[in-house]
DNA sequence: TATTGTTATACTCTATAACTATA
DNA sequence: TATAGTTATAGAGTATAACAATA
């Protein structure tokens, strides 16, 4: 085993070692994560969207038509909060919500003008603010960070 | 304007078009982080440990004598919160606390003997775990991923 | 006067159970 | 009887303000 190099145990430290949390895939997961979304959070406030609302609106604006119960299981949410988040939405004036004729239990979720003008918007601000979060990175190795994210996931 | 292929709108959809999305880097990285955690709580609830618990543990494990200002600003976290995250560790005796000699308001944390047992276990575990939740990835590749990732927050 | 760490507390997210209306 | 969606609510996680002890 090897030495570790220290001072004497519970010295005060000026430098942390977090060497081994960042051999973890989840851990820089995790920090990347964090990093995008503060940027996220602060581009989108203005235009009054957290980003799982966005998510959702995107979704809604290019797949006119879906319900909520699709939309759970595309963007893993539990059915009782995207209620909320659709509420929010619908308060915004964003929503059209249309009883599907062959099942009226369901709900044909689409975007209103208003909705779809915002989410132009934003798709466009989410872009702008992603490729700056990702500043560092050339095109390919953003490319190829994105692959190696899907094959986890997927 | 190119036209978008559609049934009439708001008809009943079977497949949900996410492609938008998946072009965003956090998007991405938010998807990755959830399948990995999900993985992580299911195999660490034996152990009794959070994931927060446990890179707290590991950084104390190997940075002895941090403070609780130092794992914040490690760890991302507010010193309210990392309170509360002491408090649970230190009701299990993983922790021994001491006041800093050259500085009495500071604590220097260092792991009990049975503090640093479970670390030795848990790290092992989230080796493993790790490695299975990126097995779709070729080692070669987990490496790439990693060192996009820390490009991002680092 | 500033800093370390704690307490109290509020807000958001996430999770579960129970309800309604349709099927 | 089962499913789509809602309501109510409980529990984490995260945020801010105010405080005690020390510098």
């Amino acid at each position: 085993m090897k030495s570790r190099t220290h001072a004497t145990d519970e010295s005060p430290r000026t430098e942390i070692d977090s060497s081994f949390l960042k051999t973890l895939v989840g851990y820089n997961t995790r920090r990347a994560t964090l990093r995008i979304m503060d940027v996220f959070t602060e581009r989108m406030d203005a235009l009054g969207l957290t980003q799982v609302e966005f998510s959702a609106l995107s979704i809604i604006g290019r797949n006119p038509g879906v319900t909520p119960s699709q939309l759970c299981a595309e963007l893993g949410l539990l059915a009782p909060n995207l209620t909320k988040i659709l509420l929010r939405l619908d308060r915004q004036e964003l929503l059209n919500r249309k009883a599907l004729p062959t099942d009226r239990r369901a709900v044909a979720l689409s975007l209103s003008a208003v909705g779809t003008k915002l989410l132009r918007e934003a798709e466009s601000r989410a872009v702008e603010l992603e490729l700056e979060a990702s500043s560092a990175l050339t095109s390919k190795q953003r490319e190829t960070l994105i692959s190696l994210l899907q094959k986890i996931y997927s």
